[in-house]
DNA sequence: TGTAAAAAATGACCGCGGTCAATAATAAAT
DNA sequence: ATTTATTATTGACCGCGGTCATTTTTTACA
């Protein structure tokens, strides 16, 4: 049995990725097109294809990636004691999930696994970063009536929250950091 | 000054409409092609696109009547009087928001508006949500510490957390129901 | 080396959403 | 009625994601 993979697998793959970086860069994500990075990488398009089961994978990948450097960050701090250090620490990655509304999209397409038993890197994140917050609500000065998981979903499903409000012109003058911040008091803290 | 719209053209929309639901009523929302209803409907291609933005807007259009319809039936319910009725009186909701991982989908990009100033069908239930849910939880037996409104977005929020993971192979196994009776527990009634 | 089997790359081709200049139908004015 | 202005319809065409039979390259083995 030879090697699954072959060198030139792994060569054609990094370069239709750093391809697809390099047009992001120029272009953001939503005005990527396939043909531009297959032209980049000097490869044909069928190619990224057998790379790639579809165009929405690639972008999994690297949105993907974009969530995890960000989380490796946040993980590097010093547990927030509070609901304004919990909502300063995720800023950046919020700012990045809704740097565009089609990254957006992509995330929420993708934050439910994309197909049963197909979880791809974004959902992946999304796992992580309920294992990231569940430990710091668990040491900090906040509810302790419910099951840690649960209250780290709950942090989940308000931070998606405010982030769609980001994109809603209903409450386009209410800023994130706001929203959230209420959002996580009202979870974190009840007082009734 | 004269009639703004003419009668031909709600003649032509409404065959349009009519066309699409019998279309989706053979092959489901993500099985509408644009082509198929316009045959049906008896016009050329670039009549449809006079009457909708895209396909997404008559998706927006068709979807949002699905849910205003169920919002009806909502409404004309008795208040419920705990978690356990207000979930049971949002199941049919749920369901049809869920019927489809497209119609799902579609809901999530329009439930803030699609675009600045640009507030479609979908993201108007969504705000009707609101207005439903609110006097249900000023008059029940849930916590009063934090403003209606805000209380009725949490709904909404978790809601939406517990429809998307119908789709999510990590949570396959938890169902609808009881995923959301948990979350509502846990946000209506806090013990801590 | 030479050769056969497996894996990777190719690019012509297709499906389908969306555009637009040209045309037809309707309403308003004379 | 005839002309004029406005609005609706048309269908050839384009962009772009995605497919697949064919060709090229690599690997395994004699």
């Amino acid at each position: 049995m030879a090697k699954a993979v072959q060198q030139r697998t792994l060569q054609t793959r990094a370069r239709l990725v750093a391809a697809a970086q390099e047009v992001i860069a120029d272009v953001g994500y939503e005005g990527l097109r396939v043909e531009q990075v297959v032209l980049r990488a000097g490869v044909a398009k069928g190619t990224f294809f057998a790379h790639f089961r579809d165009k929405d994978a690639l972008m999994d990948q690297l949105i993907g990636a974009g969530i995890d450097a960000h989380l490796d960050q946040i993980e590097a701090l010093a547990t927030p004691q509070s609901v304004a250090e919990i909502v300063e620490a995720f800023m950046p990655l919020m700012r990045f999930m809704t740097c565009e509304r089609y990254v957006f999209d992509v995330i929420l397409r993708h934050s439910g696994a994309a197909a049963i038993s197909e979880i791809g890197p974004i959902a992946n994140t999304f796992g992580r970063h309920v294992e990231v917050v569940a430990p710091w609500l668990a040491k900090g000065p906040f509810r302790k009536d419910i099951d840690g998981m649960l209250l780290a979903e709950g942090v989940q499903a308000f931070t998606v929250q405010a982030m769609s409000l980001v994109f809603c012109a209903l409450h386009a003058e209410v800023d994130l950091r706001a929203r959230l911040t209420l959002y996580l008091n009202a979870w974190l803290t009840p007082k009734g």
